[in-house]
RNA sequence: GCCCAUGUAGCUCAGCGGUAGAGCACUUCCUUGGUAAGGAAGAGGUCACGGGUUCAAGUCCCGUCAUAGGCUCCA
């Protein structure tokens, strides 16, 4: 007999040999049903491999990611399986299981598979997996691996086994198909109820650009029809929130094939929009003590020498501008930093005056390959909202939470209540990589992990994440479809006050080095208006949303009351427009409904005798008349009420 | 940069060897209206660009550029 623990912590006796599905079975017949894997001793298993020893267990369904990962693992073999009976010869690379589904890379030698051969895939897949064919594992020796894929010409798999380390290795073989793997796996493929195919790509084997290419095939899967119909649902809601689309749309941003690609041309709406923000955290970071300054687009080549970014990037990164005369040699800027660094340096600094906090919203070029760019989110030229923090090894802390305040009073005031920070320290087997003493490291990462505690953040710590010059947090946003985007960042440097010799003197009269923050709590100006279009699908907040209130007459002869009453909404600071065109009342709202006009006003007969609006609120519809004033005071204790409520 | 795909009116798209199309937007006219699309007429295109095949090319082939999805990269 065996003692199974489970994760409660209780303990029951089974017979040695005992499966993880015959556990579930003991526990209750709807477990059974719904166990798709298991951790035996913290080590994947597959439900249906016999224990043989003492064990801790724990049973996953479809609700665990271990439960998904195991049944899109399975999808994966599934799909490698149809794949072999459609396209006889093919080789296999791997085919795991991804964050939202799977896939599988694949040599498919002279063939070419295309979108549109996916649903011929997919029924292929489907018939296979109707078939409930079960997946069994096998252990054998790494010789007989080898033998075993060298018969069938499978380089690609012969190539990972003679990597792995000598002993037994596993493979999974359902139907026809055999694969190398590790598992664990479904029982069966029948659970497999719902499969999509969504993309196919290129992908480097191995990842290594110099090796030859594989056709990659993604896709998805789900053990019941309705959760794949939800989840396409899903994806074309995300389709709607794109932030192309919307900006588009909505007129807030565009691309010139003239200009280049790349960079981004902000039209008026879209401009409106952002210098709100610039202003918002501008307000903000003056309460927090920051400084405005303002640098040059371009920087003479020797700074980026100095900061030691041209030795790194110089060569993969636009290329040095020269003058025609002195043939002197500049660069498009890519960091601010070096100029803040200059600027510290200008004048004698006391450890009085630290921490300094000077900030700029700095426009950075940067060469991007020409497939990487996308949208706002990837771009050669964009706005960051940068600041660097020279403080006193002491004061590392203190500036982490007042760096993280900032933080979460843009998140509070852009409704982004789902957050999550990540600590990326050194890897500690590996000191000598990185710059900076070992106390200077130690102290800083402990500042760095005390701040978020004391804010209660829960931040996951990923070791040997950081860059070479010292650790950061950084702040992922979940969006309202729940999908993660990378914002904000925290970073301490030990490397640039090194490199520009940046010294303070200290309260014993001697020159000390000052510690440097690069913070960006929006990251940059175009990737987080991209974010903030996708989260709120481009009903901006109404402090933010470039126009706020248009006024629609009923008929021509209210043109000028209207007009009238816009003049005053604007001169109270309401963004008011007039939507005067020979249109009926029903056609204004559409179209300025689907503008996503926070607030319409309807004036006709009624509301011009009693100097009245009637007022309709985006996507809640009519609210009734109120008098100008009246609508007036609201809105601007709305908007204020936004804008101050942390 | 690499692989797969796409590029037709301002926007969304149809046409896929034989005279460039639709809806919306735009202009003009009619209509003067009460809470999500009133009516009519008009204007608008070297079918991304450059080559080729063909009697004939948005349509087939090659190249370039751009866009999209991935890969590699990301101070």
């Amino acid at each position: 007999m065996i003692n199974i623990k489970f994760p409660d912590g209780s303990v029951r006796e089974y017979a040695k040999g005992t499966t993880p599905l015959q556990v579930a079975e003991s526990i209750s017949s709807r477990l059974a049903q719904d166990v798709i894997a298991a951790s035996v001793n913290g080590l994947e298993w597959d439900v249906t491999r016999p224990i043989d020893t003492d064990a801790d267990i724990k049973l996953f369904k479809w609700d665990d990611a271990e439960g998904k990962h195991a049944f899109w693992h399975t999808s994966a073999h599934l799909l490698a399986e149809a794949l072999q009976s459609l396209y006889p010869g093919i080789k296999f690379g791997i085919g795991p299981a991804v964050e939202n589904g799977f896939y599988y890379d694949v040599d498919p030698g002279d063939a070419v598979i295309r979108d549109s051969d996916l649903p011929k895939i997919e029924a292929k897949m489907m018939e296979l997996a109707a078939k409930k064919c079960p997946v069994v594992r096998q252990d054998i020796t790494k010789e007989d691996a080898i033998k075993l894929f060298g018969e069938r010409g499978e380089e690609y798999k012969v190539e990972l086994i003679s990597e792995l380390e000598d002993g037994t290795i596993s493979t999974y073989t359902q139907g026809e198909f055999t694969d190398l793997c590790r598992g664990p796996h479904l029982p069966h493929t029948g659970n497999i109820k719902a499969i999509k195919l969504t993309s196919i790509a290129g992908a480097y084997w191995r990842g290594d650009e110099k090796r030859k290419q594989l056709t990659r095939i993604y896709g998805i899967s789900f053990p019941k029809k309705k959760m794949l119909d939800e989840y396409i649902q899903m994806m074309e809601e995300a389709k709607k929130r794109d932030h192309r689309k919307i900006g588009k749309e909505l007129e807030l941003f565009m691309f010139s094939q003239a200009v280049g690609q790349g960079l981004p041309l902000w039209l008026p709406r879209g401009a409106a929009l952002r210098e709100r923000l610039e202003m918002f955290l501008k307000r903000i970071q003056k309460r927090f003590g920051y400084q405005q300054v303002m640098t040059p687009h371009i920087g003479a080549k020797q700074l980026y020498v100095t900061s030691g970014h041209y030795a790194k990037y110089g060569k993969d990164s636009f290329q040095p501008i020269h003058t025609p005369e002195e043939n002197e040699e500049f660069l498009l800027k890519p960091m601010n930093c070096p100029h803040h660094c200059e600027i510290f340096a200008a004048f004698p600094r006391s450890y009085k005056d630290l921490p300094l906090r000077f900030a700029e919203f700095g426009t950075v070029y940067r060469y991007e390959q020409s497939g990487e760019l996308h949208g706002l989110t990837r771009v050669r030229g964009f706005t960051q909202d940068d600041a660097h923090l020279f403080c006193r090894p002491d004061q590392l802390k203190e500036e982490f939470l007042k760096v993280m305040d900032i933080i979460f009073i843009i998140f509070k005031a852009l409704n982004f209540e789902n957050f999550e920070a990540q600590i990326s320290l050194r890897d500690p087997s590996n000191t000598e990589k990185y710059i900076g003493s070992d106390e200077n490291w130690e102290k800083a990462e402990s500042a760095i992990v005390e701040a978020c505690q004391e804010k209660g953040l829960k931040a996951r710590v990923e070791t040997g994440e950081a860059a070479f010059y010292g650790p950061k947090l950084d702040f992922m946003v979940k969006d309202a479809l729940g999908r993660r985007w990378q914002l904000g960042t925290i970073q301490v440097d030990y490397n640039l006050p090194e490199r520009f010799n940046l010294e303070y003197t200290g309260a014993d009269n001697q020159k000390h080095r000052p510690v440097m923050i690069h913070r960006a709590p929006f990251g940059s100006m175009e990737r987080f208006v991209a974010v903030l279009i996708e989260h709120t699908a481009g009903k901006f907040p109404l402090w933010l949303t470039p126009d706020q209130v248009v006024i629609m007459p009923i008929s021509e002869k209210f043109n000028e009351y209207a007009h009238q009453i816009a003049n005053q909404l604007n001169m109270a600071d309401i963004r008011t427009l007039v939507d005067d065109r020979n249109e009926k009342i029903g056609r204004k709202i559409r179209d300025n409904e689907m503008k996503k006009i926070p607030y319409l006003l309807v004036v006709g007969e009624k509301e011009a005798e009693n100097n009245q609006v009637s007022v309709r609120k985006q996507g809640e519809g009519d609210q009734g008349t109120m008098s100008v004033d009246d609508f007036a005071a609201m809105v601007t204790k709305e908007v204020d009420d936004q804008m101050n409520a942390y």
